[in-house]
Formats: structure tokens, C-alpha cells, sequence
DNA sequence: CGTCTTTGACCTGCGC
DNA sequence: GCGCAGGTCAAAGACG
């Protein structure tokens, strides 16, 4: 309105004559042209204003043309249409958020149903309990729980096999949670459950019927919240395998890494630091914080001999959901620690004392050597001037991601064999080496082959979720045969959770492709063809670095967990592991990764 | 002001 | 029983 007698003039003058304190007042008068509100805060001004150009320069205002009246009104228009979109920006941006409360509705509800029904199978096999009690002789249970597996990490053989020799002294709660895992699902520790079908047709009817619950539970999931809510629930006892430091497992990761620390995708609370013995690096005490009740702790420090190495150990099981790029770590944390777990469980049914002499196996597979060595004794199993091995009543594996050949050690480990070395590498060439360099870990000499081919040798099938040691490695024998070796080698080449660590690694370390996370990230689902990694034999491990949801990461992920190894069927069986984060990723973020900042 | 890190003290297990 | 070393706690300070 006030353009409308505005003309240059006029402005100028209108500007010396509009006090400087009233400037704010002018402004919104341009603003509010064409917007037909809001103009009668400032009427005590106009009339003023108006009247002194009106007296003063009247000429003037014979000079307003008709086309700058059009242009003002076309202006006003204009600016009216700009309202108009920003209120149409506005409305969609409420509907986004509506659809989006209603997602998170929806996700709610699912969750309360799984715990309701979680509950009641709680109760179920708390009223089972109770019944079996006073009728069902423990021999039996013993002989069903001896078929399956725990492979929590945190929950030794020493504990499974403490509650096999007196299983009767079990506290209810054992009881309870050793119930939970005949009902078909393996601990796997770390958030990472497997699930176990029945080897044989088992002469337990419940067991059937939870794997069948459990899924359908999965089916319509978009992540397994019964492992989840399974775990919550079983949070108060499986603290009891948890709390006993000395039946915790742990799983050193050894990478090449120039940052304070690496991302694993978890929040992590510093709780201590202390100067370990033979090691001038302090070692740090991590809590895992994204739960205020999870009990998984992580240790980091510098190797001795190499600062640019970084030892990081974990310890404990998760017991919330964690993220995709924390879930492909602790997905190989825990399989790792499965190994172990199998490890363990051999001896600690052997009852057999440790043989004086150090002994190792070594398994070179594609580049990733297991070392599973004897360091029951003194003998420090991987670092000798670190003390993160030196506790005897720990079993560890360690990662080792920096050297040529990427390995994993097996610390404590009872089996006492003459050294083995297991070599099931075809492709030696892919043995490349591992480096944590600003931040990104890399993989093989720069530039990355995306396309490289993994084999994991074959017939996943030919062994079912068995322990591959207890079944091949018997502690009895003090060396290997050669026919012996041949059946260790098919056995844990067709461990599928020996299969699952690895795939797990590599897709930690392959998922980067020696980009940054960010790069990473960005990649669209179309990539997904690069990032395959074809199998020269089967089963195929489809690597996929990036993954638009969650949801889909976690069907794909369940759907592997809840595969049946068929038993007999010569299908290969093919694995697709997806990661749309790389798990080693820096952070600038405070609530990541601790030393990030 | 809340959260996180730092750091000395304390606890526990183990070897001698 | 004592000393050592690893692990944890908790008060104080730093930081955003």
C-alpha cells in the first residue's frame, strides 16, 4: 500500500522522514503488501504519512503510471502465491509427520504384542517348570539340552556343563532360561540369535511348535524383537552367566587404526582407565550405554609392540536392539565368541587336564586366520606384552585384522593338539591386508577389488548347528589324524555359524570398500551388484554395503538366523548379509564411539 | 544443568 | 597373609 505512493522520491524522503526507531515498522509494511492482514498495526502511520507526501509532493503522485500500479499488484500477487506455497510446504511437511507418528504407532504396537506374547510364553514355561517339577526326571532334559548349543557369549561351556552335572541344583531361573533355549533358540550372544531346528525329528513337541511361533514371529517383523524381548526377559537370569567373570567369554578385535578408537556402531561410557602391566598405553574401561541395564563392557589399548594397533575387547551380551553397523560387529563378536563357546564346551566335557606344551590350530580360510591356541597356562596366548590375555579364567578369541593374513585366535583354548594348520584357502590372493587409517578400515591393497571371490568351501548342511569341535576336535586325542583333520576341516568349513563370523567380518571390512562411512552410506541400493561377492562355491555370501532400512537388514538378517540347514538336500544354501553402515566408522558425534571426539 | 571423562581409591582374585 | 595386578566405583572436573 505505501508502494503505491512511493516513488523514488518519495521513498527517500519517506526513509528520512520514518524515524530511524520505526524502521521495523516500515519493513513489515513491505511485508504485509499484498497480504491483505495485519496492515492495521500500522494505520496511525499512514494517514501521517500519506497526508505529508500528499501535501508536500502531490505532483508526484501524478506521476504513479498505471503499469507501476499493475506491477505493484502483480508483486502482491506474486508474494501471495509464494504464501500459498509455503503454506502448501507446511501442510505436507504435517502430513509427513502424521504418516510418520503413525509408523512409529504401528512399530509401538507390534512391540507390545511381541512382549505380550513373550509374556505369556514366559509364564508358560515358568507353569511348565513348575509342573515338570514334581513328575519329569532330569535325565531327560539333560539329554535334549546337551543336543543344543548355547552360544552366549558370556556363558561358557563351564557353565553348561556345571548345569549338566547338576542340573538339579540349577536355581529356577536357570532353569527357566535353560528351558528358553530348548524351545529352539540358540543364544548366540551379542543381540545375535540363531535358532536351532531340530537335527532329528525331536521327540519334544514344544520345540516344534516355537520354532514354528517363532517364525511366524519373524515373518512380520522388521527385526526379531523375540530374540530381543527374549533377551529382556531373560535379562534377569542371564545376568547369572553374565556376572561370573570368570565364565564370561571375551572377543579381542585387533585393527590397524591411526583414531583413538573405532566405531562400532554402539554408544559406549567410559568407567575407567588403568595402566596394565607391560604396556605403557592405558588400557580404557567402556560400559555399553545404549541400554542403562546392557552389561556389555568393552576394554581398548594401544598394542605394545605396535601403537597403531588397536585391541579392542568385548564382553557381554546386548540386551536391546542395536543398530545395523553394531549389529555386523557384534554379529562377529559373537560368532566368534560361538567358536569359542564350542571350544570351550569340548574340554570342559573332557575333564581332562591341560597339556604342559602351548598348543595352537590354525585355520587359514581366505585370508582370516582362526588361531585356536592353548594358553591355559602361563603362556600368553596372542600378545605377550599385553595383559588383555593374561587372565586365565577368561576365555578370549581375538580378531586379528592387521596383519597380512587377517586371523582370529582362539586365547584359552582346551583342545590340546600338536599345532594344525587347516587350510581351506583357495584363493590365497584375497589374504590382504587390513588398515584403520582416518578413520576408515580398508581392505587389501588400495583401491579395493569390490569383487573379490570368497570361498567358504561347501555343504553347509552336512553338519547342523553341532559344536564342529565337539564333534571332530575330541579332546581325548592328542593329535589329529589325518582322516581326523579332513573332518575338522569339512566340519567347521560347514559351520554355518563358523560361516556366519566370517561372512559377519567380511562384511564389516569389505562393506567400507575402502570408502568413508559417509561414502558408504550414500550408496544406493543399485550398487548392490558391485558389492556382491560371489562364491566359488557354494553357499554364496551376498555382501551388501548399503541397505536403505533397518527393517529389511533385519528380515534378511532373520531369515538367515531362522534358516533350516536342510539335511539332506543338496540345495545350496545362500546367505545375504547386508550392512548399509560400516561398523568401524569414526564419529564425531560425543554419544558415539568413545575417543571420537 | 545434565552428561561424560578423568582419576584416585577401593575391591577382588591370584600367586608366592 | 601379603603383595601385585586387573577391574570397578564414585567424586570432581570438563564440556556443551
Amino acid at each position: 500500500m505505501r508502494k503505491l505512493v512511493s516513488g523514488g522520491e518519495i521513498n527517500e524522503e519517506n526513509k528520512a522522514q520514518t524515524s530511524s526507531k520505526d524502521k521495523g515498522c516500515e519493513e513489515d509494511a513491505v511485508l504485509q503488501v499484498g497480504n491483505g492482514k495485519g496492515d492495521h498495526g500500522h494505520d496511525s502511520l499512514k494517514p501521517s504519512f500519506d497526508q505529508k507526501n500528499l501535501s508536500k509532493q502531490g505532483p508526484i503522485l501524478t506521476k504513479i503510471s498505471s503499469a507501476e500500479i499493475t506491477d505493484s499488484m502483480a508483486s502482491s500477487s506474486a508474494k501471495k502465491e509464494q504464501d500459498d506455497h509455503q503454506l502448501e510446504l507446511a501442510k505436507v511437511e504435517i502430513r509427513e509427520v502424521i504418516a510418520e507418528n503413525q509408523r512409529l504407532r504401528m512399530c509401538l504396537d507390534r512391540i507390545l504384542k511381541d512382549y505380550r506374547t513373550l509374556q505369556m510364553q514366559y509364564q508358560d514355561v515358568v507353569e511348565q517348570e513348575a509342573a515338570k517339577k514334581s513328575t519329569s526326571p532330569v535325565q531327560d532334559t539333560e539329554e535334549e539340552s546337551a543336543e543344543l548349543i548355547s552360544l552366549s557369549l558370556g556363558m561358557s561351556s563351564s557353565d553348561h556343563f556345571a548345569k549338566k552335572d547338576g542340573f538339579s541344583k540349577m536355581s529356577k531361573k536357570e532353569k527357566i532360561d535353560e528351558k528358553l533355549k530348548k524351545q529352539g533358540i540358540l543364544d548366540l550372544g551379542l543381540d545375535c540369535k540363531f535358532k536351532v531346528p531340530p537335527v532329528e525329528p525331536s521327540p519334544v513337541g514344544s520345540q516344534e511348535t516355537s520354532v514354528e511361533e517363532i517364525k511366524e514371529e519373524t515373518a512380520g517383523e522388521n527385526f526379531p524383537p523375540h530374540s530381543l524381548l527374549k533377551n529382556i526377559v531373560r535379562n534377569g537370569d542371564g545376568e547369572l552367566s553374565q556376572q561370573n567373570p570368570a565364565k564370561r567369554a571375551k572377543v579381542s578385535v585387533r585393527v590397524r587404526c591411526d583414531t583413538p578408537t573405532m566405531n562400532d556402531g554402539c554408544q559406549w561410557r567410559k568407567y575407567g582407565q588403568k595402566i596394565a602391566k607391560g604396556n605403557p598405553c592405558p588400557r580404557a574401561y567402556y560400559r555399553c550405554t545404549v541400554a542403562p541395564s546392557c552389561p556389555v563392557r568393552k576394554q581398548l589399548q594401544r598394542c605394545a609392540d605396535d601403537m597403531s594397533i588397536l585391541i579392542t575387547t568385548y564382553e557381554g551380551t546386548h540386551n536391546h536392539p542395536l543398530s545395523v553397523s553394531a549389529t555386523a560387529m557384534a554379529f562377529t563378536t559373537s560368532a566368534a565368541a560361538s567358536m569359542l563357546m564350542s571350544g570351550s564346551s569340548t574340554s570342559g566335557s573332557s575333564g581332562e587336564t591341560s597339556s604342559s606344551t602351548p598348543t595352537t590350530n590354525s585355520v587359514n580360510l581366505n585370508g582370516f586366520n582362526f588361531h585356536l591356541s592353548d594358553n591355559s597356562r602361563s603362556n600368553p596366548f596372542y600378545l605377550p606384552n599385553s595383559s588383555l590375555s593374561s587372565s586365565p579364567s577368561y576365555p578370549t578369541i581375538t580378531l586379528d585384522l592387521t596383519s597380512n593374513t587377517a586371523s582370529a585366535r582362539l586365547g584359552n583354548f582346551p583342545p590340546r593338539y600338536s599345532t594344525t594348520n587347516l587350510n581351506f584357502s583357495s584363493l590365497e590372493s584375497n589374504a590382504l591386508p587390513i588398515y584403520w587409517s582416518n578413520g576408515v578400515l580398508s581392505y587389501g591393497n588400495p583401491p579395493y577389488n569390490k569383487n573379490q571371490t570368497v570361498s567358504f568351501g561347501s555343504h553347509p548342511q552336512e553338519t547342523l548347528y553341532q559344536s564342529y569341535l565337539q564333534k571332530n576336535l575330541n579332546p581325548t586325542q592328542q593329535s589329529l589324524p589325518p582322516d581326523a583333520i579332513a573332518a575338522a576341516t569339512k566340519a567347521i568349513t560347514s559351520d554355518p555359524i563358523f560361516q556366519s563370523a566370517l561372512a559377519a567380518a567380511l562384511t564389516s571390512i569389505i562393506g567400507s570398500g575402502g570408502a568413508t562411512p559417509s561414502t558408504a552410506e550414500k550408496q544406493t541400493v543399485g550398487d548392490k551388484s558391485s558389492q556382491n561377492i560371489k562364491s566359488s562355491t557354494e553357499p554364496n555370501f551376498h555382501i551388501l554395503s548399503s541397505f536403505p532400512s533397518t527393517s529389511n537388514v533385519n528380515k534378511c538378517a532373520s531369515s538367515f538366523m531362522n534358516k533350516s540347514p536342510p539335511a539332506s538336500s543338496s540345495q545350496p544354501a545362500g546367505l545375504t548379509f547386508l550392512s548399509n553402515s560400516f561398523p568401524f566408522s569414526t564419529s564425531k558425534s560425543k554419544s558415539n564411539s568413545p575417543g571420537d571426539k
